[in-house]
RNA sequence: GGAGAGGUACCCAAGUGGCCAAAGGGAGCAGACUGUAAAUCUGCCGGCAUCAGCCUUCGAAGGUUCGAACCCUUCCCUCUCCA
């Protein structure tokens, strides 16, 4: 085990708060491996680089020696947690949380040690709580503060509908706690309240008080709202390299920087270094930007991948040259309108009509201009619409 | 249970009998410029179309009218206040 201020330096690193920081002192101090917990509920098909965001602390934590519990909230998932939110959120039915449950846990094999993670399911111990134990559980807390928590107060106070139900998502999530026995809680900064609450309820139920540590958000690739599926601005983790490589370099500059701390592994120092150099005009942004691209692809892929990626990025945007392996469509129509709705291309025939007519459409490299442009004659054609999207055209008229 | 406000395109939001496929903003898409960055400029932004037009949309269903997002009736939903 390394020395405590050592570890404290990795388990600050990124992170926006450690409650606090004696606590988790103290706890290093007693020299046995500690338990980190942070919970994912599953409410989407897949995971992003905004949840690998708590993933890549929690495999810090991993190689510091210390037993990381992965959570799956299987039960919460079924109230959903209204953080950060301002509605309740939808409830799940079970069969959406099963299916999405088993790709969060291959997923996270890819960053963490499957063999060390202890992973649970708070079902386990939340789908046995009668109504006798749920009281019990929420004397424990009270109305005023709970509308302590900013996200209540602010919907409570502007009179919009505020559900019984959503007091309950910080109290089972803190007697998670209190049943895995938690030493640290890691969550997003939106997670505040229900990290806190964790505390005070393991304190209610005799324990040491978990420490909490809380991670920015990540924004999306759209620079302004944080990841997050429903906003579409989101990087899968298991999206294909080319996408991810594409993605990422979308990506604004100044956005990239909180990348670069929150996704790589690279120390801060070098980051700090290649920050200046970018500043300072000896390092190309862009530059910055790929090496980025690269490291991400290759932990989620492998390094030949990202080489590939990269080269096919350049290949196809900074030349102008077709991808390697474009889709391929077989259509018995003439009309390129009638071709571009079938390969997909656009989603309506208006659609392909004003693209047309806005000069984003070509065919084997010419820009059309013409909405009722027709293949010539039986062949294939490469069809290239808008700047990334390709299809060959097989027509056979 | 009572009183009131409101439901318009992906989101916000104007419109209150014809000039409304429906202002404006945002998002999005495309083009120019670039580093598939940002910023900026331009165009588009319901569907179908031989590009004349046609069809479907303004919570739902009916009705009045030559004509309804706009008026009437019923219903559904949301929010506020009172008890």
């Amino acid at each position: 085990m390394d020395t405590i201020k050592h570890q404290l330096e990795i388990i600050k690193r990124g992170s926006v708060a450690v409650i606090s920081e004696e606590d988790l002192i103290a706890k290093l101090k007693k020299g046995k491996p500690l338990r980190i917990k942070a919970g994912f509920d599953p409410t989407a098909p897949d995971l992003h680089l905004g949840h690998t965001v708590l993933m890549q602390k929690l495999k810090q934590f991993q190689d510091l020696g210390h037993t990381v519990i992965f959570l799956i909230g299987d039960f919460t998932a079924q109230i959903g947690d209204p953080s950060g939110r301002n509605k309740a959120r939808p409830p799940m039915t079970p069969t959406d949380i099963a299916a999405n449950l088993r790709t969060y846990v291959e997923q996270a094999a890819k960053i963490l040690d499957p063999a060390k993670v202890e992973l649970r399911y708070n079902s386990e111990w939340l789908g046995k709580l009668n109504l006798y134990d749920t009281l019990v559980l929420t004397s424990h807390y009270n109305v005023a503060r709970m509308m302590e928590r900013e996200d209540f107060k602010t919907r409570f106070q502007a009179g919009d509908s505020l559900g019984v139900h959503e007091f309950l998502y910080p109290l089972l999530q803190g007697y998670d706690s209190v049943n895995l026995k938690a030493d640290i809680e890691l969550g997003g900064t939106d997670q505040v309240f229900n990290l806190l609450v964790g505390r005070d309820l393991q304190r209610a139920y005799g324990q040491e008080p978990q420490v909490v540590l809380t991670m920015p958000l990540l924004i999306g690739t759209d620079g302004v709202k944080k990841m997050s599926k429903s906003y579409g601005n989101y990087v899968g983790i298991t999206e294909a390299p080319k996408e991810m490589f594409g993605k990422i370099l979308s990506i604004s500059d100044e956005l990239m920087w909180q990348y670069y701390e929150l996704l790589s592994d690279k120390s801060l120092e070098d980051i700090a270094k290649l920050k200046k150099d970018v500043v300072e005009g000896r390092y190309h942004p862009k530059a910055a930007k790929v090496a980025l691209a690269k490291e991400i692809v290759a932990k989620y892929h492998s390094a030949k991948a990202a080489d590939e990626a990269e080269k096919e990025f350049e290949m196809v945007f900074a030349k102008g040259a077709r991808p390697t392996d474009i889709p391929e469509h077989k259509t018995k129509t003439a009309s390129i309108v009638d071709a571009i709705v079938e390969a997909e291309l656009a989603p309506s025939k208006s659609e392909a009509r004003r693209l047309i007519s806005q000069g984003a459409v070509s065919v084997n490299d010419e820009k059309l201009s013409d909405i009722n442009a027709k293949f010539a004659k039986s062949g294939e054609y490469v069809l290239k619409v808008g700047k990334r999207k390709f299809c060959k055209i097989v027509y056979n008229g």
